[in-house]
DNA sequence: AAGTTATTCTATAGCTCGATAGATGGAATT
DNA sequence: AATTCCATCTATCGAGCTATAGAATAACTT
């Protein structure tokens, strides 16, 4: 083989490695003052480097948003895509949904959380790049939905629209609460999903008691 | 009596008549920018005037975010004890704690937005002193909740922090698209109510079908 | 060890922003 | 008409922030 020394194009193979430790100090920060609250030099500080030298793996302030952003909504969509396709019922396939949604605040919680509070401070060309993830994932919402009130599964006449919003609206809180509250995330996922499917009416003397 | 001419310490009986409608003009720009993206001179533009004339009104920039995030809370927790004291069944109450809670953002939708977004960004003292009416508000939907439950009206064992997180969750998320789509109020509320009571699923083959 | 590449540093330019001081003009009061 | 008060203006200070340039050091390769 003529594989010599190494590719010549890439001999020191691996440069900027600590790219990823500085975005997720971009993401602690963000997440705490907001974009235009935090400093630069709040970012160097969590690094215990120099202002100026974040400008070495970042090249301004907004592209550390729209990375941050992009690792808070990057697996959402294509998560909720393989779930949707799945052949389950669409009550199943919505509380896997709810999971899915809820799941990264476990390990990427400060991303997700500048995603849903700073995305309006990135500039127009990345924002609507990252606005289409957003919008494809309420769509899979509302298409599930849709399918279940298809299916009988769910009441006829129910807003689709309104009841992704407000699905959405329900678990996208919980990255502003999850950590002072002691609850984990698949027990808020269990009674999120109970809330929304069965409500939280008792049956007027009808549950489905094996029918005697 | 000796009221010769006037109450001598209040001569001119109403001063800084504007004051309003320049936090109406700050609730504006802090909605739309959030509170450090938005600058004082971005409110002068808006009202027209230059910014240094702003301080006649308003003491500082942070002044200005309390009194818009004041007007986005009060009421609300008023609004609420009231409703949480009828004597009415809780699936009621609830239902109208919801429309109580997404009604303010018809007259003052930026002032809730702000609250809801921005009071993390106000000094120490007033974020407690603001805080404490969120709490309230959220310990009235719990004791509905509880209440509820005890009464039998609402499934026994369910986590009455996490549904009113849930539920605060859902309406608070109003606030950041009812502009967009285009459901009123009222219809927005409705759904919300039937969701968290009733659920999406149809009964399973068991609605009260009169009993046959 | 010498050379090369990767990473961090010092220093500072260039802005923008919040806030203050004091002047100006108009309206109301006497 | 003279006086007092309200509202806005002009001008500017000083601080803080992003970003750049180039030197200095650390790490790695040969």
């Amino acid at each position: 083989m003529t594989v010599a020394t190494l590719p010549p194009s890439r001999r020191g193979a691996s440069q900027r490695r600590r790219a990823p430790e500085i975005i997720e100090a971009a993401a602690l920060v963000f997440a705490q003052r907001g974009f235009h609250g935090a400093t630069t030099q709040d970012i160097a500080d969590v690094l215990g480097i120099r202002q100026a030298s974040l400008y070495y793996y970042v090249s301004s302030k907004e592209a550390a948003l729209e990375l941050v952003c992009l690792r808070g909504v990057e697996g959402f969509f294509e998560a909720g895509k393989a779930i949707a396709a799945r052949p389950d019922p669409a009550r199943e396939k919505l509380s896997l949904l709810i999971i899915s949604h809820l799941s990264p605040m476990l390990d990427r919680g400060n991303f997700v959380k500048v995603f849903l509070n700073e995305r309006q401070h990135l500039p127009a060309e990345s924002r609507r790049r990252i606005g289409r993830w957003s919008r494809g994932l309420e769509r899979i919402f509302e298409q599930v939905i849709d399918e279940g009130v298809a299916a009988g599964e769910f009441r006829a006449g129910l807003d689709a629209r309104l009841v992704t919003l407000a699905v959405l609206g329900m678990c996208n809180a919980a990255s502003s609460w999850y950590l002072k509250e002691n609850k984990g995330v698949p027990a808020i996922a269990a009674e999120f999903s109970r809330l929304v499917i069965d409500g939280m009416a008792t049956r007027p003397a009808k549950r489905p008691p094996k029918r005697r």
